[in-house]
DNA sequence: CACCGTGGCGCC
DNA sequence: AAAGGGCGCCACGGTG
């Protein structure tokens, strides 16, 4: 089946979809937009930049005069006034929401697909927006293709099976049986939180109101104080909707429960809106989550119409889907009732956590209940830390970032003919290489390639490595590798990334996700996560403060010894460079040792790393054997199990024999990437809550690194606070002391000093 | 005009 | 014999 044909897409997404790029056949969506459930945001903010290039696309002026871009979408239903005090009210209730657009997972609600998205704003090609495009995964397409809905997929067997059996009753049923409890009952210290449309409400695990539906200004000053004197565990259905405003308000919250982020440990998978949580604590098959529907085509038909409009849950047992929209929580009675579902569902979480059968983990040792409870924190402090990226967002330096700007891609152009000026001139510089060629265009891949040829330079594609090659060939090619590089910085991190992502107060933005559907790593957007070396001088510390730049030395390979239990690597592990004694061991320069370290990691069986790769089976076989194992699972297609005990996954569907392999390369991976991920978040986690007295804050994870931001006088403390954070998160989470982590920390005015 | 797929590339 | 994993972003050309 050709990649990209639309049985092709159909099939990515009923499947659970083909992580790597390449195992898609290249193509660089099929995955993500019908798979992972992407949040609305990326197709939001595509459709913007377009925008912002283009104009205003039709439907845009058609819904005019709505509400502006990035402002908090208002209930498209008739504000009915319910019982209690309603605060709904026709042309009131402005909500309190951020300021700019871009409201990130959860903060603009549920994580919804394209077809989500398609049902709200635009219409289906055909007129048909319930469908979109066909490939809605509402239900009808998985039953339609002949395989099993995502409701049969592993995962539910956490819970009794009873409770899928009994189908409608379920939701009735307590928590699942506690085999192998090793987690005293209930979560300690837990409150409940919901904030929706500028109120908020706490309410206590007895389902007693403890702050009373009221607005932010009110609640603000109580949760400081509830913060101060009970230090409570918050619960919430998504920290990017519940937590944000408080978080926007300036209140520090130590310690959470993000329902969220536990059900992607426990289920795996991008998808965590609260309806699907619900459908798989209840044992409901998610195919049958109610969506909602469009109002002015269906309301008539709408199953909410058919609801008691008081009742949370409809007669299946769902959630009623207005409520996880957002629409129904219009009165203070309903928001009580949703922090108490979000207490309900937090606390099936935890049973199911404490209880989960101990079935082997891809590595062979028993899934321990306190690990995955520790998983279960660290991810949820991972969430809110993400809300806190977004809304605090990174320190740059204007200037700096206007001066290499300008280096790369010349000055700010006025107008567009500037601009196109200025293109043209850059382009020059590789053009005057090429006479009778100059009208290339080199933007188009396929025109470069045939100025290539026609001065004698053969190349079946034009990307970097490899015209690398031909450096010396003919001139142009160095001359195009280096306008690459400018045109790279010019559209990419130029003078429009500045101005859309760095804030008048000179902070860089960008949406942030605890937990990608794949590996497990946290995620970033506008350039956080991949700002090109040249620039990183512009992130710098504000007056009066410094960066504490902490990175973790050779983290996978120190996370395969730990998670693998391997003796003989976790000795290597003591080494302040792992590589060297690994390098002995094999008998082979360091270099080579390297490569094939990180090949066996990678899957690569190829190349020189070859023969070092055998003798690696020899000196740790317990590490390697561990490698092994999640390929098998991976090939085979069973779900793989990091170490912190979050469920990743596999996509199924009609593999070629290459796909199936590509599929346990990303087992392979993911059992040391995921596993590296969760050790990560758990050290932010720890330097997060250790720095608030310092006034500490996190302002860049980048997987294996860490940028806070404090104040100079408190740049020491902050710098001991990492490294025994580190010595704390690693011996509590790996549960050992054998093996090694190191950070390599320092304290700089800007982010690219000091790389060691 | 908007959408989709793909080439290419930045970072870890 | 033998395709190294993950992510986000911008560009273009083709299509309906």
């Amino acid at each position: 089946m050709p990649t990209g044909s639309p049985s092709c897409l159909w099939r990515c997404w009923c499947a659970g979809g083909p992580r790597s790029r390449k195992e898609r056949g290249g193509a660089h969506w099929v995955g993500e937009r019908h798979t992972r459930h992407l949040p609305v945001r990326h197709l939001r903010a595509a459709r913007d930049r377009q925008r912002a290039r283009r104009g205003p696309c039709r439907a845009d002026a058609e819904r005019a005069p709505g509400p502006a871009p990035g402002a908090r979408r208002r209930p498209a239903l008739p504000a009915r006034a319910g019982p209690g005090r309603p605060w709904v009210r026709a042309g009131r209730g402005v909500p309190v929401s951020r300021p700019r657009p871009g409201p990130g997972r959860g903060g603009g609600g549920p994580a919804v697909c394209r077809c989500a998205a398609l049902r709200r704003g635009h219409p289906g090609p055909r007129g048909d927006p319930a469908r979109g495009r066909g490939r809605c995964p509402a239900g009808a397409g998985a039953a339609a293709a002949g395989r099993p809905a995502p409701a049969s997929r592993p995962g539910r067997h956490r819970l009794p099976a009873a409770a899928g059996r009994h189908g409608r009753h379920a939701g009735a049923r307590a928590a699942p049986a506690r085999r192998g409890l090793t987690v005293p009952g209930g979560l300690p210290g837990a409150l409940g939180l919901a904030v929706a449309e500028g109120r908020g409400v706490v309410v206590a695990p007895s389902g007693a109101v403890v702050v009373a539906p009221c607005t932010l200004g009110e609640l603000v000053p109580r949760l400081r104080q509830l913060e101060q004197e009970q230090r409570p565990r918050w619960v919430w259905w998504q920290a990017g909707r519940d937590a944000r405003p408080v978080v926007e308000a300036g209140v520090h919250l130590a310690r959470c429960w993000d329902v969220a982020e536990v059900h992607r440990v426990l289920a795996g998978g991008l998808a965590a809106d609260p309806g699907t949580v619900w459908a798989h604590l209840r044992g409901l098959d998610p195919a049958g989550v109610p969506q909602v529907a469009e109002p002015d085509l269906f309301a008539l038909v709408s199953p909410a119409a058919q609801l008691d409009p008081e009742t949370l849950t409809t007669a299946d047992g769902h959630l009623r889907a207005d409520a996880v929209q957002g629409s129904w929580i219009t009165t203070p009675a309903r928001l009580a009732a949703w922090a108490r579902a979000a207490l309900t569902a937090a606390e099936q979480q935890r049973a199911a956590l404490a209880g989960a059968p101990r079935v082997p983990d891809s590595g062979g040792s028993p899934r321990d209940a306190r690990r995955l409870l520790a998983t279960a924190l660290s991810e949820s402090a991972a969430a809110l830390l993400c809300v806190e990226l977004e809304v605090h967002g990174l320190p740059i330096d204007r200037a700096a970032a206007t001066a290499l700007i300008t280096a790369a891609a010349g000055p700010r152009p006025r107008d567009e003919a500037q601009a196109s000026a200025i293109r043209a001139e850059r382009d020059r510089a590789v053009l005057v290489h090429v006479p009778g060629r100059e009208r290339t265009d080199l933007r188009n891949p396929l025109q470069v390639k045939e100025m290539l040829a026609s001065v004698g330079v053969n190349v079946d594609n034009t990307r970097k490595w490899t015209l690398a090659a031909h450096r010396g060939s003919h001139p142009v090619v160095e001359a195009l590798l280096t306008w690459r590089k400018a045109e790279r910085v010019a559209t990419t991190y130029g003078w429009h990334w500045l101005e859309s992502h760095v804030g008048e107060d000179d902070r860089l933005r960008g949406a942030w996700t605890a937990c990608d559907g794949g590996a497990g790593r946290m995620t970033a957007a506008n350039g956080l996560h991949n700002l090109p070396a040249e620039l990183r001088p512009a992130v710098a510390a504000h007056p009066g403060h410094v960066l504490v730049r902490a990175d973790l030395g050779q983290i996978e390979p120190r996370v395969l010894a730990a998670v693998a239990r391997d003796p003989a690597f976790a000795d290597a592990s003591q080494a302040a460079d792992l590589y060297s004694p690994v390098a002995a061991e094999l008998g082979v320069d360091r270099p080579v040792a390297k490569v094939a370290v990180l090949a066996a990691m990678y899957g690569q069986t190829s190349g020189s790393a070859g023969k070092a790769l055998k003798r690696l089976d020899r000196a740790y076989p317990t590490a390697m054997a561990y490698l092994h194992r999640a390929y098998d699972a991976g090939v085979r297609g069973d779900a793989v199990v990091t170490w912190g005990g979050r469920r990743v996954p596999m996509w199924q569907g009609p593999l070629s024999e290459a796909q199936r392999a590509a599929r346990g390369r990303f087992a392979r991976n993911a059992v040391v990437q995921g596993a590296a991920a969760e050790l990560f978040k758990a050290w932010a986690a720890t330097v997060r809550a250790g720095g608030h007295p310092l006034g500490a804050r996190i302002v860049l994870c980048l997987h294996d690194e860490l940028l806070v931001h404090v104040r100079e006088a408190h740049a020491e403390e902050t710098v001991a606070l990492v490294h025994r954070s580190l010595d704390e998160a690693a011996a509590r989470w790996t549960g050992t002391h054998r093996v090694r982590f190191v950070a390599d920390v320092s304290v700089v005015r800007r982010w690219s000093e000091a790389k060691a």
